[in-house]
DNA sequence: TTCCCCTATGGTATCGATTACATATTGGTA
DNA sequence: TACCAATATGTAATCGATACCATAGGGGAA
């Protein structure tokens, strides 16, 4: 591959001047800038960015941490988070953990030799001790979804707890009192504190949970199994901890000969593009995840810039999104 | 951050011996080598990435080109080749191009500076202009999903065409003969060919669509808007040439008042996770999704390692799954 | 005893880019 | 005419890690 030293050879002058032309620095004249200007683009010569790091550059990495991006609400999540880095000037390391430690680990001290200048982490592991090193290195964390217990520089979390609330509420409004939940994945931070706001409203209202089945993985086919569990307690409606949770809980509820909304309310949590696209469309509460992405993508700018302006700027209110799976229950 | 100085240093030893540590290579004395490591893990040190490649090592890099991750059919393609590529020690840019050459073009130049050692590229982009450069560079391209005319050193390809067929002739063996198709993103290539074979079979019987709806835009509400349309010209059965097509269609067949499968008979393409959990579920043709992306990855792997077993294995066939959308179509 | 090889360790050039510094050529002004 | 500032270009140190080479002690073979 071409290097600093090809260019200067082909334009006839030193290494220096090449470097004053690739970063308009210094003086060059009209002359010799042409001249460089032809060789680099004869050779296609892109400089290292490896050599400019190591010079004392900064790496413009940034190290993206998420359970796994082929579901929904983390591949958005993702995609918004990459974006909005990429237009601040960084590349990312989008790296699903999969959930276990080890890999975690293994991603974070790749991060420690790639040098990133930050790091995103929205996983659902539980534990946080991984980020010492990264904590002693200096790296800023920005937690997404979860918080990080005192790893990361800062948080931008919804109120998962309100949104737990705010789905039971909604039940209660309708009138229903037998009320089961679902939900996985069981050690995600943000299931067990939307699953204490559930806990929190019904108690509110004299009630609890007529069945509870928090699952270890966040799938549809494992709501349909959780689904039917809590079906059996004959429920008036169903809280799905997330919209995957719910629709598999409409198919659950399908085949089991049950009428959505008349025989069963349902409610999600997320709005993914899917939950405005089951049969019948899911009543959800939506959180902003886009914009989650984006604020927790400047926000790590902001601090790898070191600004030291840290004020957390709000992020928009969840939102009832009221559709066809939920309704008052039948007089009994 | 420390170097491999600080490290000699609090050793008192010199940067040749801790080398020697960091790579096994060489003589290195019990004795100093737990000194050694004991630098190391106090200091949480992990030699720079930087360096190495600077020096002559292997960059371990490979960028991962496709128009969006918020998919998901790429964000599961992109999920199984991360893993895949990082279990070969390989980390990746995963890249969502947005479909914008101006995009592309900033990733490969993006790749070039940081020496990739190759590029994955399932991006949809019709143009293969950007690609010149690596190729010049002799960086190998793997295609996903689509041809690179000539660009890519090889393509994982299902066969788009056969996949066409099959949607068709299941529709026409089940006796229908009015069918529509509707798809997005036009410019895609999968997307032509699928039309392509869908036309071909329908051809063979001698019939032809009786609408033909396709897109720019590849979601749910834009699939509902061409099925709206194409249903107006009242087919006994539709083609979605995506999962997200046929889903849309469920939708707008719905809100016609039309039933499932006894007015209209619906197909799709792909075997995304929601094809399964849809009302009612959605009969498709799966395509390898997972298998696809860790045989690109494998195969960028060799290409790397400068083997020169160019084979291609066999990728598992495409299979219909019939699920409850088709049937025969109602007797006139 | 001498020589050589194995073990152990340190010094230093190198990769590609940046940048401080040195050098050289102008032109304008006192 | 002498001098300084602005312009233009080159030389070399530097970043962190690797690897080649040099140095040196110790043990076995001739």
């Amino acid at each position: 591959m071409a290097s600093i030293k090809t260019i200067a050879k082909l334009a006839q002058t030193s290494v220096a001047s090449v470097s004053r032309v690739l970063n308009n620095s210094g003086y060059v004249s009209a002359d010799l800038r042409a001249k460089v200007q032809a060789a680099i683009a004869q050779t296609n010569y892109q400089p290292s960015s490896d050599a400019r790091v190591l010079r004392g550059g900064k790496s413009n990495l940034v190290g993206i941490l998420l359970p796994s991006i082929d579901v929904q609400f983390f591949g958005i999540l993702a995609h918004a988070m990459e974006q909005a880095l990429f237009d601040l000037g960084y590349q990312s390391f989008i790296c699903s953990t999969a959930e276990s430690a080890a890999h975690e680990a293994r991603y974070v001290a790749m991060f420690l030799s790639r040098r990133v200048g930050g790091v995103i982490a929205a996983s659902a592991e539980a534990g946080a001790a991984h980020f010492a090193p990264l904590r002693a290195h200096g790296i800023p964390i920005v937690a997404v979804d979860r918080d990080l217990h005192g790893y990361a520089s800062d948080a931008i979390v919804i109120d998962h707890d309100l949104g737990g609330r705010m789905m039971a509420q909604h039940l209660i409004d309708l009138g229903h009192r037998t009320i089961a939940v679902i939900g996985a994945p069981q050690h995600s931070q943000s299931i067990q504190r939307r699953l204490a706001g559930v806990r929190a409203a019904l108690a509110q209202s004299g009630l609890q949970p007529v069945s509870e089945q928090v699952g270890t993985t966040h799938d549809f086919a494992q709501s349909y199994d959780l689904a039917s569990r809590a079906l059996a307690n004959r429920p008036t409606a169903l809280i799905g901890l997330t919209d995957i949770a719910a629709i598999g809980t409409i198919h659950a509820a399908h085949d089991l000969g049950l009428r959505i909304p008349q025989d069963l309310s349902i409610i999600g949590f997320d709005d993914i593009p899917s939950a405005a696209f089951v049969l019948p469309r899911l009543t959800t509460v939506a959180q902003p995840i886009r914009h989650l992405g984006r604020s927790a993508a400047h926000r790590l700018h902001r601090l790898i810039a070191g600004d030291p302006q840290t004020q957390t700027e709000a992020l928009p209110a969840l939102t009832l999104i009221q559709r066809d799976t939920t309704a008052p229950p039948k007089p009994a």
